[in-house]
DNA sequence: CCAATAAATGATATCGATAACAACAATGCG
DNA sequence: CGCATTGTTGTTATCGATATCATTTATTGG
């Protein structure tokens, strides 16, 4: 930076301003400035930047995998919302796995990000001090956490399940299986199963039957195994509701491998709302948490808490009230 | 640090040496700093770190699309190469556009990052100046550029389609299309067209079935639509190669909906072994280009660079060969 | 025309760590 | 026993920027 002062005449600190957009700097001075550091291909560390500033641009996120359209969709929202205020997202992924997260928060705390945003709301002991301690505006996304650490940008993914058994009820199904949800890892398709099974029970419905699907990501293939597994155990399912939209889909092509008509004989239900659940055939009912906007209202979130200062203590919650998609996988009535 | 170093009845400089592993420190005294350090609450301060060491622990990636399962694998590849080397993955998405590319790069790498991965081979002016200059190791991964800047870590997408093309004609079609790839963002895509058109004439069959599907990403809808104008203008055609597994489900799924049967009126193949290639029905012929391990291979050239030194000077080239992987969309001859 | 204010720039200390060197104790070896 | 070696810790300067305060030069209104 001294370089560029020296060859634009000036100090460094004018050169620091001139970078800045909002400071007092001649709109010729900053132009030479601008132009000195061009021909030198100079480009600014932000890394002391920060130091010295106490700023670093950074906010922390972590997601549980990063090969998952969801929670791309929700870092696609951040991104583009904090990209204004020239925060850029430092992106780390946990594998599901709440040891892995902790590292992973305590690396990515290293880098004094000015927010963090994690996923889901079950975290182990340190990891929760950590994240109480960071002293920055901490949000919880994805799920609506029972003792929330700070902010959370979320929605029920029990009232999802809900829906979509109400649904099914309506379209005359009542022997209804889920499919997924493992308690171990996956907090939120645990959540979704057990929504699933307040539901059926709430209407006196059978809820037992409940079908592994292994730990997370559950893959279509597993989802088309697990399919096999239910129909051999319960021959007689009228519908499946599926942890995502993925096993929706292997469960569905191992229909098709079978000869069961969807939805004829079996209605398939998913979570979701990818790509291929629309474009399927039949295409697959399924539930629209809107990642994308999750992540832009996340953003707006820590914009807020950043601008506003000590304004944190509230401990906002901002719901986003998933959509239930009605497709050909479950719409008409039973045939057999 | 201070406070840390207090604490523990010791100077700050030993608190530092406590925490890097390779440094002279008395196993006792470390143990004191580290629970001192524990009490406390103290989690280091990269940055600040960085500034000093001249070493940041960050390698910068770009990728075109975060919504991308293949560019996905890759990152995955590189965070978990890098980790073990205490390196840190600082991940940015361009939306195929090199405008935004170069916004992109120049906003990493005023985080000094020890090195860059980027995707593809073709770059603005100004970008390609910022990458030659920038003084740390450049890699570029997913395809073959004829003027690289560094190091490659790539594979030739033109033979990939080639290798496609050969298997089609060998189980009998020759009047082939190709849907996808668009020449003004996709370069990628656009190299398995070009392929295509090489291979095709290469071998004296007709290579203008070509339909475009826009720029990318191409959804699976598009490929469907696609598919759909393709059949209107070229009733006959007998295969088609598409741009990517998504758009080859897209286009079969066009087929369900038409009665076309697969492969037996028409074949298909796509690219990229997503798993959704594998599992529907019929599975899709497709080219697996090794995603995961080209990010592996690219954090162990990055490794290798950074602490060799000055090796840097030979462009080195690594190829991964993409493997075929014949299903049955395009398996059984022709039945018509 | 002058005091008051605003605009533009500079000087200095500092952010939180580490590099480099210095200092000293313990150990080994001829 | 003395000197070289190794292990362990401390001191000082510094990385590249910015906060803060000081200073200088327009600008404005009474």
């Amino acid at each position: 930076m001294s370089d560029v002062a020296r060859e634009a005449g000036v100090s460094p600190m004018t050169v620091s301003r001139a970078f800045k957009s909002d400071a007092y700097v001649n709109d010729e001075t900053r132009k030479a400035i601008l132009l000195a550091a061009d021909r030198l291909g100079y480009v600014m560390d932000s890394m002391a930047s920060g130091l010295s500033s106490r700023k670093t641009g950074f906010v922390a996120v972590t997601i549980p995998s990063i090969n998952n359209a969801n929670f791309a969709d929700t870092v696609r929202g951040l991104t583009e919302g904090l990209q204004e205020k020239g925060l850029q997202v430092l992106l780390g992924y946990t594998n599901y796995n709440q040891e892995e997260e902790e590292r992973l928060v305590r690396q990515l705390l290293t880098r004094r990000p000015e927010a963090i945003v994690v996923t889901g709301g079950t975290h182990t002991g340190k990891c929760r001090t950590m994240l109480e301690n960071a002293g920055i505006p901490v949000i919880e996304t994805w799920d609506i956490p029972a003792d929330p650490i700070d902010s959370i940008v979320g929605f029920s993914n029990a009232e999802a399940s809900a829906k979509i058994v109400g649904h099914l009820v309506a379209t005359g199904r009542t022997k209804i299986a889920f499919l997924g949800g493992d308690a171990s890892r996956d907090t939120r398709g645990f959540d979704r199963r057990r929504g699933f099974v307040r539901e059926m029970e709430s209407r006196g419905l059978d809820a037992t039957r409940l079908v592994e699907a292994g730990p997370p990501p559950i893959s279509m293939r597993e989802g088309a195994d697990a399919l096999a597994r239910l129909m051999s155990r319960w021959p007689d399912t009228e519908a499946v509701v599926c942890v995502s939209d993925l096993a929706a889909f292997g469960a569905m092509t191992e229909c098709q491998r079978r000869g069961l008509a969807v939805p004829g004989t079996i209605a398939i239900a998913g979570f979701g709302a990818y790509e291929i659940s629309d474009i399927c055939v039949p295409p697959i009912t399924s539930i629209d948490p809107h990642c994308y906007q999750i992540g832009l209202l996340a953003a707006r979130r820590i914009i807020d808490l950043l601008s506003d200062g000590p304004d944190s203590g509230t401990k906002s919650q901002t719901l986003v009230e998933p959509s239930l998609l009605v497709r050909a996988s479950t719409l008409s009535e039973r045939s057999s």
